[in-house]
DNA sequence: ATTTGAGTAATGATCGATCATTGCGTAAGT
DNA sequence: ACTTACGCAATGATCGATCATTACTCAAAT
């Protein structure tokens, strides 16, 4: 088996897989607008499928609160504010603020791992691609997250969608992209040092990002 | 309008909701085993439903944890061990400790609504009705993170499925009931006093639970 | 003009049937 | 005996059609 890649599988995985990652492209292209419906039937015609598959990924969606709904009513497309920012960023902050104390002695001051997605993330701000920043600062917190340990902690965050919600983020209302991968290096240096506060540490940069513009520090 | 029950709705809601709770009532009664095979058309068949409102319980109870599948491979009951409750108990901590800072303010000391789940739970506890004793700690619990005015933390904690659990955590292998009264007291003093220190004191009764059967208190 | 209610189109919920994958038993081949 | 390939039953995934609820139109009644 040393063939790097058979072939690009033309259709790979469940139907319904398909239909969510094309739902959420959608969602995040701006495709539908926040509070427009998502009709299955018109979806599943569309795609040239049938409604039941469309409709798993709807649910999918919906665990996600990209799009809410209820009995006999649809899915339609959530109606984003700056409150869903807000409470995302306080759960976000003490998950991984857990984990990261979980974290500490599992990376046991190997944080090759962290280093490295560091600096993809150095490289994409540099080339200036946005997306490229948000995967690989979401992909930073999702190891530590992942380096817990803890499967339940994984599958909670894992369920708050942080990637799309942080690129939806940017296109309704352009937020300001707080990613940049200075803020990383403490954190990176407290797995280091396996600092017994570094928990205290994630918890704060998380919520930091969930605070105002950040204030003109030029004031003492 | 004065009529205060109309009829017994002989049956409410969507029948996926019924089947969820039929199949919640057997995964909580051992109807079926951990590691056991739920079988969408054999429960489908034994309801007199069809597959698909089967199968859309089936993803809630999965989204529950409760049990797991794969594709064309189907769900199955999980194997739930004592690594699970410790790590619910984890994540459970972080939250529930959140939320009690969030809520600190939004009681502003007028703690009469955790004080009648706490009544409750002592009448149950008196009663000797284990049942009635976890529904009504778990209402405590769920009350705290209601108050913490955070609609996300409030679907995520939802989303661990608490009172099942409990209740699974006694059945499956024979856990100590740890949600007697006494340990909530506390717990509203601190809120009656709007204490800065709530959101930690909460954070660590629920990480007690999540401990060894309490070690022997009388060694200095 | 406003309200009420029948009628209807749109669409979610559910159904029964079919397609496709998995698991397993069985037998030929070594 | 062990391995491999074939065939079949079980079952999840998907389909096309039907049932049931909702949202809406519009006209008659007030």
């Amino acid at each position: 088996m040393t063939e790097p890649e058979p072939l690009p599988p033309l259709s790979r995985g469940p139907l319904r897989e398909q239909i969510r990652r094309v739902l959420l492209d959608g969602l995040v292209a701006g495709r539908w607008q926040p509070g427009e419906r998502i009709v299955e039937r018109r979806v599943a015609a569309e795609l040239d499928v049938s409604q039941a598959p469309v409709r798993e990924a709807l649910r999918e969606l919906e665990a996600l609160r990209l799009v809410e709904s209820a009995p006999n009513k649809g899915a339609r497309v959530r109606d984003f504010d700056v409150r869903d920012l807000r409470e995302s960023y306080q759960v976000r902050a003490v998950l991984e603020g857990l984990a990261a104390d979980l974290a500490v002695p599992v990376f046991a001051g190997d944080v090759r791992v962290l280093e490295e997605h560091t600096r993809r993330l150095h490289q994409a701000a540099a080339a200036g691609d946005v997306t490229a920043q948000i995967r690989h600062a979401v992909a930073f917190h999702r190891a530590i997250v992942a380096a817990s340990d803890n499967r339940l902690l994984l599958a909670v965050w894992e369920s708050l969608g942080v990637e799309v919600w942080t690129t939806l983020s940017l296109r309704v209302y352009r937020a300001e992209l707080h990613e940049n991968a200075e803020d990383h290096e403490p954190i990176v240096a407290a797995f280091r040092r396996q600092d017994p506060r570094t928990g205290e540490i994630v918890r704060d940069h998380v919520l930091s990002y969930g605070l105002p513009p950040a204030p003109a520090p030029d004031q003492a």
